[in-house]
DNA sequence: GCGAACTGTGGGAGCGCTCCCGAGCGGGGC
DNA sequence: GCCCCGCTCGGGAGCGCTCCCACAGTTCGC
């Protein structure tokens, strides 16, 4: 005779359908909030969920309704450093703070190896979600076209590369954020602004250079000349500020792409003998609280609100799972510029 | 006549037999690498899977194995400031990659109202995942003594409060982190050390100032006068340092008990106009990449390796659910001194 | 040389749930 | 007074999978 593990069996839909005294077809109308259901009987399975400590069997409902009630969170990244960002956790709280509201569940997938990439189409092939957010920036990531051949709803952040058509997502207005940025500088007289910008295998920079462009009027030659690849570490926007001073010493104003960057640079401006704002107006690229607030001096920059993205992600793959209309398809939201001491 | 959404049907595993010509029973035992099958029938289910793009149904499979082969990742925090830090970003990636190593899905909730809470108890409780992660840390959390009686392997992150009593757990060693800190400003002559502890509802804080005070050898008298809570924040960390400026002028060195307030503190010594580490040297703790290489001078440190330690409480929580033998219920690690030119 | 053990396989039950369909019942319209 | 409609409810099938059990065929021991 051999003792049972006996892992504390759970109560089933057939055990509070007998005590409620009715059908398991009734009971499951109550649990799901069934229009056609006598008020009787609906007080009657209720107290008996409540007595027995029922809770569905999410295996079982899923079995049948094929839906999961779980979404996953799809971080693509090449360079798994990127995970240290503050901006990733910020992302994330977002996430789980949005799709904890609506009551469903977050499966967080970190991908960084092909075989972390080819574990998450496996994943998001063999439904076991019923949709995903998808932050995968950088060109030459396969996960973007191989997620769009799924039969699954999925939300991008920002564009991703190749063709757009079809796809559902929410982008900050990085071009708009930059062209405020550099016209901030240009209202306060300065005359030879550079940027640093980040990598070119993101839209978020490459948006950034256009708008910068846009708003100084540079040509291609000028562009090559006053710009400089930061490479969206802090290392770098401090090699690529140095380099700036080098071809350009005369140079007023850097618009660096991002708060980390900026950071980089203002380092290379010190350096330099530059005063900030006085010889060298700076303005950065994303708030980013452990930064731009701790800079020497604070940094003036333009915050994109991280959580409103995700937000608007959020919202825009429920209504696509509950097949409501969406407003559209790709929606761009907006960016403000947050003036400190650096200009 | 009504078009019916046909949503691609998903091959199952009888489809999947039939093209093997084997019956779903052998299709089963291949899938599930048994050993009592033919190498013919091997071949021709894999075969057929591949054919077919068969992946198996994830919710049928669970509702008869009673396994889902997902864990919750839970991060029970009343402010939800702390999911700003990198380093909660660090301890995700860590809990991200280690999990998907042994695959098994990674369900993240973020609890810190009490509506999160009751969420996350139902989910736990509602057998959708086999086990869980559990960073708890702060004094009257609810959260661990719930899970304590949920019928569910719970691996936490440092010590809980309330009884530790049969639970498992994975803790950094900071008493022995904040000795080992302390003895290196004593080993460099230092005479006044103070402390700039965190926040009294943690243990990680509390073992902290008691490392420094072993280290230190001081009473109850003393450690009131040489401490001072620094709530682990910047800003907290910059008023307790200038506190204990006033209180104690002759201090000549400081364990600052996190690199973020420790960066207050160093904020806090530059405006009292004292040197470091000439005058009062620092050490902080945590290691922070963000912070401890970046501050003015970079700062001294103790490395409490986060990976580390998501990695044994993975592997612990992977060992409790295959009912594999425990080398122990609570794992402490060791922590590191990182020398830089704050000491 | 014959029973026992072992190996590979298939049939079938059943996991806990939803949902279709039809039964039962009462009330209103003619 | 009868029929039909609307409302609530129960029976039963079936979602896709695993696993128990039985069975056929082979090999081994004495």
């Amino acid at each position: 005779m051999s003792v049972q593990p006996q892992r504390a069996a759970r109560p089933t839909l057939e055990d509070v359908a007998e005590r409620a005294g009715v059908s398991r077809a009734t009971a499951s109308r109550v649990l799901n909030s069934s229009p056609r259901v006598s008020p009787e009987a609906h007080e009657a399975v209720t107290a008996a969920v409540v007595e027995l400590g029922y809770t569905p069997n999410h295996a079982a409902r899923s079995l049948v309704t094929r839906r999961t009630d779980a979404v996953a969170v799809v971080f693509s990244e090449p360079e798994p450093k990127i995970f240290d960002d503050p901006h990733f956790g910020q992302l994330i709280r977002a996430a789980a703070r949005a799709l904890a509201a609506a009551d469903v569940q977050m499966v967080l997938m970190l991908v960084h190896s092909p075989e972390d990439q080819a574990r998450a189409e496996r994943f998001l092939a063999g439904g076991h979600v019923d949709g995903a957010l998808l932050f995968a920036p950088h060109k030459g990531d396969q996960l973007p076209s191989v997620a769009r051949k799924l039969p699954l709803p999925v939300v991008y952040a920002g564009r991703p590369w190749g063709p757009l058509r079809g796809l559902h997502l929410v982008d900050n207005d990085n071009i708009g954020g930059a062209v405020v940025a550099t016209e901030h500088l240009l209202s306060l007289g300065r005359k030879k602004i550079v940027s640093v910008t980040g990598t070119v295998d993101e839209y978020s920079s490459i948006d950034r250079v256009e708008g910068w462009r846009t708003a100084v009027g540079a040509d291609e030659a000028e562009t090559a000349l006053m710009t400089e690849s930061g490479n969206f570490d802090r290392e770098g926007g401090k090699r690529a500020m140095a380099a700036l001073l080098d071809r350009v010493p005369d140079l007023d104003a850097a618009f660096v792409a991002s708060d980390l960057m900026a950071a980089g640079a203002l380092d290379a401006l010190r350096e330099a003998g530059k005063r900030v704002p006085e010889d060298v107006a700076v303005v950065g690229f994303d708030d980013h609280p452990l930064i731009a607030p701790h800079t020497e001096p604070p940094l003036t920059t333009i915050k994109q609100d991280s959580n409103d993205q995700v937000a608007h992600m959020v919202t825009h793959l429920l209504r696509l799972l509950r097949d409501e209309p969406v407003r559209a398809r790709r929606e761009v939201l907006p960016t403000i510029l947050v003036r400190r001491q650096s200009t």
